[in-house]
DNA sequence: GATAAAGCATGACCGCTGGTCAGAAATAAG
DNA sequence: CTTATTTCTGACCAGCGGTCATGCTTTATC
């Protein structure tokens, strides 16, 4: 009989139905302050069942942080596929632009990134939620290095660059260039009378500079 | 009476005492693990007492943070004066390795300025160690637009580079870079059979070749 | 339909933490 | 020595993440 798997797709029904709560009051108060009892509140269901479903709050933000890089890898992908037939610099370059959107559109999710940036590599091998938001972070960074690969082969990228190096560069550049945007922005454009906008032009026009053959 | 400066004096004595001590277990243990009463026993002083020197533990923080930003200050300053002459390149590029010196050689220091990146941001002009800290950071910003005016002046530096957003990619980049290879730094080495110091060294060929002028 | 078994939901409860405060102790002033 | 002031103390508190004995609902068996 079919009662098991009804009872498996209603238990993940839930799990969703939790998640999707998590994250609405999560974003809207702050991850932070808002307590197991707010959620149970939130859910209407018990704090215990919360725990039935979740193994802690850290699971919690695991599970939106793989709903993030799901929504991260999705839209890089997409940018690849828009351009099909571009040379890997072009390719390159559609990859940061599909980041740095996800980054401004969904800047809830990207936040959970960085509160989980660590978290998901102490718990990988032992949290299925880490694993599985480490798998789409590795199939982007693939992408990234398979379009510098396609980058020497069409002559669009100097030859004499190390794919792996330069991705993990490239990498935590955007990575660490919004951070920095995302905390000092508001006090950069008053100090330097720059927007964040103009900062990423010119950040995606000087990773174009560091590719270029000579 | 020199009672009063006597009194004065003690107390930031304390004040200090408090700070190596809160250092030393922060650093064995990891911040987040030790309690306000492990510090109280650490430093044989009440719990109360420690907060009669520090509003909280967040002051703690970015008390120590203070510490952690004067030392990189110090040693990118020592970075130019070693080199008094180099050309503007030159510059951004050794204050570039005093930074990744810092992080390499008091990693303690540097976790703590990346755990108080925000916390800094959001206390300015309420806690005079978040402004102290702030001003250690800027005065390090400001080296760096000097280095790249410097090096745009002396032709080591392309000419059509804004110097406001360039600092802030380098610095975003080197940033960035240096948290994914402290926190994934092993894994890559795995997966890529890359080293970290081979990664930074690609990283400053990269940034070379951002600023070289055409 | 009655009964047993299994699974699920509950919320009172626990230990621990950062933070407080009334009173004790120490120091300075008269 | 007495008084006034500053400094220190640790028992105490509220709030948090997390647990578990208990009860309830659903499923399986006859």
């Amino acid at each position: 009989m079919g009662t098991a798997e009804r009872k498996l797709r209603e238990k993940e029904q839930r799990r969703q139905y939790i998640l999707d709560t998590a994250e609405q009051i999560f974003f809207k108060q702050g991850a932070d302050v808002v307590t197991m009892d707010d959620l149970a509140r939130a859910t209407e269901l018990s704090k215990g069942t919360l725990y039935l479903y979740f193994r802690n709050k850290e699971a919690l933000f695991l599970a939106i942080n793989v709903r993030a890089k799901k929504q991260m890898r999705e839209m890089m992908e997409q940018a690849l596929i828009a351009e099909p037939k571009a040379n890997g610099l072009l390719q390159v370059q559609a990859l940061g632009r599909a980041y740095i959107a996800f980054a401004m559109e969904y800047p809830d999710y990207y936040q959970m990134t960085l509160r989980c940036f660590t978290l998901e590599t102490t718990h990988l091998d032992q949290d299925r939620y880490a694993d599985e938001a480490h798998y789409h972070g590795e199939k982007c960074f693939e992408m990234l290095m398979l379009a510098l690969q396609k980058g020497q082969a069409d002559g669009s990228i100097a030859q004499d660059l190390e794919i792996g190096p330069t991705a993990l560069v490239l990498w935590g550049q955007l990575n660490g260039l919004m951070q920095v945007l995302d905390v000092k922005g508001p006090y950069f454009q008053r100090k330097l009378k720059v927007t964040a906008d103009a900062v990423i032009a010119s950040c995606l026009e000087l990773s174009l500079r560091m590719l270029n053959p000579r």
